[in-house]
DNA sequence: TATGAATGAGCGTTCATTCAT
DNA sequence: TATGAATGAACGCTCATTCAT
């Protein structure tokens, strides 16, 4: 009773992030423009307000998106045996959050929100990467003296560490892969 | 013929920061408009980026005199003991860090340029806050099978991974201190 | 069968009107949003519409309600003597026109047209205070060379012009009345 | 020294207003967009705000030459002799008014503006009309009894209550010119 | 060096009104 | 009658940056 989300309401919701994702894989994430997403989507300029906050939150939803297909593929996978072939499994997610720096900022900007309640498509992916990531924790070789949720956490600062690194050293020779693994095995590693 | 500095030059640079610090204690850093700064210093637009190559390099700036006062203090400590008291010396830059989204932000973003050629303010205090931190590490009890090198930069990632969760996670319980903590303990430790 | 007007379409109206003047009395016709109309009312924005030509037509309405308080409270004096006396009996509804420009706006857009068919609320008004104070013309001192109607008219007309010189001149230091008095006396007395 | 207004700045504003006018005379003054004048001025729409308040600023200033140039003509004609002659010059003005509902509510809006400071171009125009008006009461038969200056605002609000009238009541059969004679005769004439 | 008018692309907003269900 | 998602056309604004003087 309390809000029977109509048929339309969702259809016209999809409709938006179609045409979002659309021009997105067609120009990149930079090259979205609100106009043009209701163009393509036939719908009202003020229609788009009614469904999302502002920009960035469909922007969220489409960044969402793709994580998720990333992660959907990373759940199916065993648990990595080595701390460089974790690196190895978690290079398609560095790649596309490294694919532009608009996307890693906003990723940075709204992966923490996973902690709170008004939780974003972003924090949600954050958090299930997360998850899957202490489930390869359990292995052989991997530390048992610190909580696998702080040690999962720790991955997740690494990675942007990385990333962030990444960067503005741009001209820096180490690559992500192994600026990464040398803090995954002290960070990882029993010892 | 090489640099003769005139005068004129140092003072309008001098009026510009001083103008752009008496905004920024006013209302903070997000507030500073590159309008107002000029117009509290008395001199006209164009003056300004003839001084700073953009409104970012005076943001750096003034970040950078805030960020050096409190290195200063940090450098005159002895080292501390543990990790909490390592934590607890650390505070006073977290919490400017934490001020305003807007300062997190920009030092998120320019604090790796200390890898690359044109340094800015804010990369060399990373840098700088680097060098101090890696000085602790030659304590009892930390680990010696990393290179205190990377470990330094462990703990950079740590910092900002603690400060992003702390902005999403704004009704979390947990203090900077407490997590900051939690992961500096496994990561610095000898075990 | 011509017209069996349900109870619940009164209902809904008199919820609608009920709800236009209780947000008209805490911040102004200015501020009355159908939206929140609705919303106070408990219905749907559509029904509005079903009730209402347009919005214009319930504020036409609400001011109406006012109106003919005021001029209820005008009929009942005794035809005033002077044309001091005259606009002092004005005076009420002088205030209530400029109690907001929005509303003055409104009853200038709608007075006219009490020449027209479909007379509004506001045009009702405006002919009974044209009635009322054509009534107030045969008294003594009055000219008789000019037909009553269109001196009733011309006092509508510097009704007029003295509120409209009120809202522009507001540092103005002639006051309403005397304003509107130094217009009716040569108007109206014989000479 | 306060203001040296440049020769670009005055260029720049002559180059907007004459987008303006040419949009205006093409479509009236409805059709005009913000757009549409910065487009054809060649200038940037930020460069608009920067010169004017808004859209209805320009509108002022394009009313306002408009209204100068009717009363350049009519300032170059000797005073009428009767009642009926001086609605017959005011006619242009009339007509130019009325050409337009919203021409008029802008003029109504701000035309009482000339009695206070910041006095736009309509508030000024109607300051000339007055006085243009005033100096034709010095003629004979017009009545000596009252104040000239009362009487041209009483010629004001009677043109404004004839064109209200004229807008509302579309199917009157009255016009414009009998109306407004109807209502100067016995304002004006000694009896 | 200094000036300050001009740039400019696009976002967010407004909110009365319509219409398919 | 009632519903409420959708409409839609501009407006106003932002404000760091450029460039001709």
């Amino acid at each position: 009773m309390e809000k029977p989300i109509q048929k339309r309401t969702l259809a016209t919701r999809a409709k938006l992030i179609a045409a979002g994702e659309a021009i997105v894989s067609e120009g990149g994430f930079d090259a979205l423009r609100v106009e043009e997403v209701v163009s393509r989507a036939g719908v009202a300029k003020g229609t788009f307000f009614a469904h999302f906050r502002d920009k960035d939150a469909l922007m969220e939803r489409l960044i969402g998106v793709r994580l998720d297909s990333i992660l959907d593929a990373l759940s199916d996978i065993p648990a990595p045996k080595t701390t460089d072939a974790m690196v190895e499994e978690m290079l398609p997610m560095l790649q596309f959050m490294v694919s532009e720096r608009y996307v890693f900022d906003l990723i940075l900007r709204y992966s923490g929100a996973a902690l709170i309640d008004d939780i974003g498509p972003i924090g949600i992916c954050i958090g299930r990467h997360e998850t899957v990531v202490m489930g390869w924790l359990n292995a052989e070789g991997v530390r048992r003296d610190v909580d696998p949720k702080i040690l999962a956490e720790g991955i997740q600062a690494f990675v942007f560490q990385t990333l962030a690194l990444h960067f503005c050293a741009l001209h820096s020779d180490i690559s992500i892969q192994s600026r990464l693994g040398s803090y995954l095995k002290p960070w990882l590693l029993a010892h």
